[in-house]
DNA sequence: ATTACGATGTCGTATTATCCGATATCGTAT
DNA sequence: ATACGATATCGGATAATACGACATCGTAAT
């Protein structure tokens, strides 16, 4: 049976990066979709909740109870969204903001560590076969 | 602030193949990991569940459950592993095997339709990426 | 041999996530 | 005005997780 030689290699990376971020994020005392939550906030935040689930892919209804934790905990909170009143706004908070670095900049280690040794043109290939997979899938993550 | 080169479109790429192939295997009747499962099931069964839970991410004690349910179904066989009296041997039934020939077609078709339009020298930007992922995590999944 | 150590799979309990449908509220286009 | 879809929440059933405990069994060191 012929190996598949690119969903098999990219399941398995991804199994590798989550291993590897859950062992970072574990000290911090947040869990890997938490962590991945604040790291995004970091970026993107103010943002609704549907974009969180479009972008992690946790349900809307997971999404509820997990920002209910994390704003008991005073990471982030819930505000009015301006044009929008069926929506809610999610932000950082001042200690969510500060976890949020912390974990910002150990993604950023990490693939600084990655790119090391790498060629540009490898990185090209690279990013040739995501957008196929983009475009095959047609699927809107973000 | 920067963006991630890596990660960022890993992941992204990584939920459109998970919400893809969920479309794909949902009319068969099995979930995503059942689907996964047996897909793999079918190029390296029999094997424990200590290697399933290494190649999967799934918690062995939620194998458990997880396998009881396939079995249930006359899907998978526990059978006794040759060399190691602690261990079970999970194999295709009947059954499985051939609701797991499908998955495989729907996965090689997938990868086909992803590889159409890359070049060879793409791949190889690819590869060495995930290598060097391997490198850095030094985590063994397979 | 005996021992120590680690690995295998299962079980229990508590917590969290998922699916599904229902709901109230509210934008948007007709 | 109306219909439609989107937003977030809630409830109930099922499934997955973390964690620790457990009995069993290979493996390597003594």
């Amino acid at each position: 049976m012929k190996p598949l030689k690119v969903l098999s290699p990219l399941h398995k990376a991804s199994r590798q990066i989550e291993i590897h971020l859950a062992q970072e994020i574990k000290p911090l005392g947040v869990s890997p979709v938490e962590g991945h939550l604040l790291a995004y906030l970091y970026s993107y935040e103010p943002c609704p909740i549907a974009e969180i689930h479009r972008v992690l892919g946790t349900r809307r209804s997971t999404l509820t109870s997990l920002l209910d934790r994390l704003e008991a905990r005073g990471l982030v909170s819930r505000d009015a969204h301006p044009d929008d009143r069926r929506s809610w706004m999610i932000s950082l908070r001042e200690e969510g903001r500060t976890l949020a670095a912390k974990i910002r900049r150990s993604l950023e280690s990490f693939e600084a560590a990655i790119m090391k040794d790498i060629a540009r043109h490898d990185i090209q290939g690279f990013e040739r076969l995501m957008k196929s997979i983009a475009d095959v899938t047609s699927v809107d993550v973000r």
